[in-house]
DNA sequence: ATGTATGCAAACCATTTGCAATGAC
DNA sequence: GTCATTGCAAATGGTTTGCATACAT
C-alpha cells in the first residue's frame, strides 16, 4: 500500500533526478511547492497552491508559482486539465493508475473513474518506440440526472 | 466514405438540434462559427477562427466568438485541448473515431494517433449509466529523439 | 411583441516579463 | 565567483462584462 508519506517522498525524489537531469538548482521554493501541491489530493488552482503555501508559512512568489507548476507539468508530476478557460487546474500524479474522467456536457461535473476496465482499457495501447509516462483519458457525456431533464425536453419538442 | 462536406453537414444539423434542445437561437453569426471551425482541420486558436471568418468575408465580434466556441464546445461539436497556459486550443470533433495524442514532455511535439490499437483500446471502457459522446487520451511521455538527447529516468512508482 | 444574441469597448484578471537581489553550485 | 532562481511590480493579452442595438421566434 502506498500512504501519503511515501507518495511525496517518491514525487521528491523523481522532482530531484528531473532537475539534476536537466542541470537546475535545487531550491527551498521548488520543493515547498512540490510540497504543498502533493498535500492537495484533487484539483487545485495556483491560488489554491498559494494557500496552502501560506498555511505552511512559506512565502512564494507568484512568478516562482507560475515557473514552478510548468516545471512540474514538464517532470510529470503534475497534471494540466482542460476544465477552465481561464486559469490553470491541476492535478498531482499520484500514482500508476491511468487517469480517466467523465465529464457531463451538460452539468459540468467530472467523475474519476477507477475502475479496473478502464485502468485495463487506457493501459491497453502500447506505443512503439515513445515511452509513455502516464495517461489521462476524458470520457465527454451525458450523465443520468442530465439525460432525464434533456430526454424530457426532447419530448415537449415532439409535442409542439 | 465521409468527405468534408458530409462532416460539415453532419455537424449543422448537430448544432441545430441541440440549439433547439437548448431553447438556443439559430443565428447566421453561429452557422459562419461552425463553418469556420469545421473549415480547419488540425488545431485552432480563437486568433484563427477570427482569422478564417475573415478570409470568408464574415465579421463576428470577439464576444460572440468566445460564446460560441464555448457553447460549442458544449454540443460536443468541438474539444478544448489543454494545450496551452494562455489561450484555447480547440479542435473540431470531424469523426466518431477516439482521439488519442501522444505529448512529449520534452520537445511539446503533439502527434495524433488514428490506429486500430488506439480505438479499440480507448473505446473499451464503457461506462454504465454515463452516456458517452466521445473520448479524448492524452499520453504523456518522453519522444524518441528526446530520448536520445536526454538520458531520462522514467517514472517508476513503487508497489501499486 | 418579446426576449435572446450580437457588437463594441472597457474592465478584468491570469499569466508573463524585466530587473535587481538572493542563493545554489 | 558565477550563473540560475526568486521576488516584486508593471506590462501583457486572452477572456469577460455591461449595455445599446439588431435580430430570431
Amino acid at each position: 500500500m502506498i500512504d501519503k508519506e511515501n507518495i511525496q517522498t517518491n514525487a521528491k525524489l523523481l522532482f530531484k533526478r528531473y532537475l539534476k537531469a536537466n542541470h537546475l538548482q535545487v531550491t527551498r521554493e521548488r520543493f515547498a511547492i512540490l510540497e504543498a501541491a502533493y498535500d492537495i489530493s484533487g484539483f487545485f488552482s495556483i491560488e489554491d497552491l498559494k494557500k496552502k503555501l501560506e498555511e505552511n508559512k512559506f512565502k512564494v512568489s507568484t512568478a516562482t508559482l507560475y515557473t514552478t507548476t510548468a516545471l512540474l507539468v514538464e517532470a510529470n508530476l503534475l497534471i494540466r486539465h482542460p476544465f477552465s478557460t481561464s486559469s490553470s487546474v491541476f492535478e498531482r500524479i499520484a500514482d500508476e493508475r491511468p487517469r480517466c474522467y467523465q465529464i457531463c456536457s451538460c452539468c459540468h461535473k467530472i467523475t474519476r473513474i477507477t475502475s479496473r476496465d478502464v485502468a485495463v482499457a487506457v493501459n491497453a495501447y502500447q506505443p512503439r518506440t515513445f515511452i509513455p509516462t502516464h495517461r489521462v483519458m476524458y470520457v465527454y457525456g451525458v450523465c443520468p440526472k442530465c439525460e432525464k431533464k434533456l430526454n424530457r425536453t426532447r419530448q415537449i419538442f415532439l409535442d409542439l
